[in-house]
DNA sequence: TCATCCTACTGAAACGTTTCATGAATGAAG
DNA sequence: CTTCATTCATGAAACGTTTCAGTAGGATGA
């Protein structure tokens, strides 16, 4: 690997390393004449600067973490662009780690972090309550929590307001007439599945509608088919007409059981997810689906970043809370009895 | 931001620089005790290795760069997987960058990493005839072509034989009585569909089975709903009764518009997926699909990057193909008549 | 006893930048 | 003609490591 450095850069063109360098970061401090020239010599030598040396000299790199929980999942993903977005406009880099739910791939990315002198985190940790945490703000390191972690007095967090989404929900639910609705999610260990059950309770509060709940052991499409199992076993009077899934693994897993059941969507049931997926627009019923905006959520989580990086001094650690909404689609419309095509 | 450096734990521990440098690097060189005071300093003053001195001081960095098309993407997760796998034993730090289809994002995360001197580059590039690939290889540093871009001399490439699984797929179709066959996918310039087609074509000849082609403008859900609309426009004794999909999108939307028009499957109409996406398992009619080696892929890349890497002398360029293997599920599964449950 | 070899450690150079005090050249003002 | 700014460019120090030639002090062998 043949390496060009700034000083062979200096020599071809005439100049001393320190000319080179202003050309590089003050190019104004630079007589024209001379700048071509220099830039003329990059060109030529096929000058690629030396980030670590720039970044050990400086102190700081340009670079900041983001470590999420899969990578694969697109509400990650679209965190992602929103920070990359944010962080383009600053001259810095983001880094995408995938924790993958995995505290040791979690500590040994923030450790590489560190190790690369980023200048802030942004993480949807594995485990809230994690001391490696702590360890990171207590350096010093700007941190933001994404979505995840109550919040604290020492550090910025961005999160959606899960009781409304399960609100939202369940609402649109009660507003289309269904009197017995289901909530399907689990394990409840999980804030953001107690949250909208929370929401979801609160929705039926003070009306006459009944609401069961069904625990799933997971927030899978398996989960999804074992409670549609469940509730395609209920006789038809005392089986609930509307459902409101913990996200829309589980919905696409219940609307295929009911479909295999010969229940049919919205007819029989109507059913509501959570995160928009890409697919649930896509599901054999469009699917209903509470979405959060995720990528502003990414922006968001980017700006308390910057903001703490760049006015240390002036800085308040702010706690925000975004509201999701909710996007209806055939599992929960009304059928259009006299609607022609 | 409080640093702390070799210097000060040197001077914590009563020692030299250098040793201290030696208990990180090659701790079988210092004494038993001198080794556990300096660890102990270490702990004692929350010492971080600086990467970036290391970095420059070594000439270059523990990282390989791995930029796929879509981070969202299962296919570019389970390969992005199994080349931190490799990675990781290699004590290596691998830099995940998503181009998202996007040739100045690629150009940007590519510059990068040259600035920070990674020791090699596992690429799926958007354009494959871009001359930025060209200059890398020219600049010295590794780089493996992911599943594009077509063999070159000067580099190593992994890839999956999609001529085979276009094979697979529709000698499974011929196998199972179909005698009327379509193709779905497009556009037809994406070498991966005509590749996938071309082993469809093959797995007709000398068959008295017919195939039809039906080009989509992309490769998406509703890609596949257009052509099931013109597929259920079809009068019955003219319609295809097996369907090869060039991905699963399309043969979900598929699915959806057969479903939607009353088109039984796999009893009227049978369909076959490509990639084997997550949702492909849990569709209303759990679809039958091509599956890829794909985190198998990303360990073979990695594998080629570091014998690169590491032996550079002797290192030869290899072009590997994988072959794919077909998964059968209900939506290409004979109707079992007399089965009982 | 001396020569030789080991072991454990030291001290300084080097990596490629950025930054800053210094200096040379030019032009303007008096 | 001197003085003073202003504009450009220079050269060296510093950032935190790793590495390598040295060295001190035993231990070993003759």
């Amino acid at each position: 690997m043949v390496t060009t450095s700034i000083k062979e850069v200096a020599r071809h063109a005439g100049v001393s390393v320190g000319t080179v360098s202003n050309v590089l970061n003050r190019p104004e401090l630079v007589a024209e004449p001379t700048r071509q020239r220099v830039v003329a010599s990059i060109d030529a030598l096929g000058f690629v600067r030396n980030e670590s040396a720039r970044a050990l000299r400086a102190g700081r790199s340009r670079t900041v973490g983001l470590v999420v929980l899969d990578v694969a999942n697109p509400f990650f993903t679209d965190i992602a662009r929103g920070a990359e977005d944010v962080a383009d406009a600053n001259d810095m880099v983001v880094t995408l780690c995938n924790s993958a739910e995995d505290l040791g791939r979690e500590t040994r990315h923030l450790a590489h972090l560190e190790e690369q002198r980023v200048r802030g985190v942004l993480i949807t940790p594995v485990d809230t309550g994690s001391t490696r945490l702590d360890q990171l703000v207590h350096r010093g390191i700007p941190l933001v929590l994404v979505d995840r972690g109550s919040p604290q007095a020492d550090r910025c967090s961005v999160a959606v307001d899960d009781v409304l989404g399960g609100r939202l929900a369940v609402e649109h639910l009660v507003a289309t007439g269904h009197q017995r609705i289901a909530f399907v999610g689990g394990p409840m260990s999980i804030p953001q599945v107690s949250d909208r059950l929370a929401g979801a309770s609160g929705a039926v509060e003070g009306t006459p509608t009944d609401l069961l709940t069904i625990e799933t052991s997971s927030l899978s499409v398996q989960g999804g088919r074992d409670a549609g199992e469940q509730l395609a076993r209920l006789a038809v009077g005392r089986r609930p007409t509307g459902v409101f899934c913990a996200n829309d693994l589980v919905a696409l897993g219940l609307l295929q059981e009911m479909t295999r059941g010969g229940i049919q969507v919205p007819a029989d049931v109507a059913i509501v997810g959570y995160d928009d997926i890409e697919y649930a627009a896509a599901a054999a019923v469009p699917l209903s689906s509470v979405r959060q905006p995720r990528e502003q959520l990414g922006r968001a989580a980017a700006e308390l970043l910057f903001d703490e990086i760049n006015g240390s001094a002036d800085h308040r650690h702010q706690h925000l809370v975004f509201e999701p909404d909710l996007v209806v689609r055939d599992s929960s419309r009304l059928p259009a009895r006299a609607t022609k095509r």
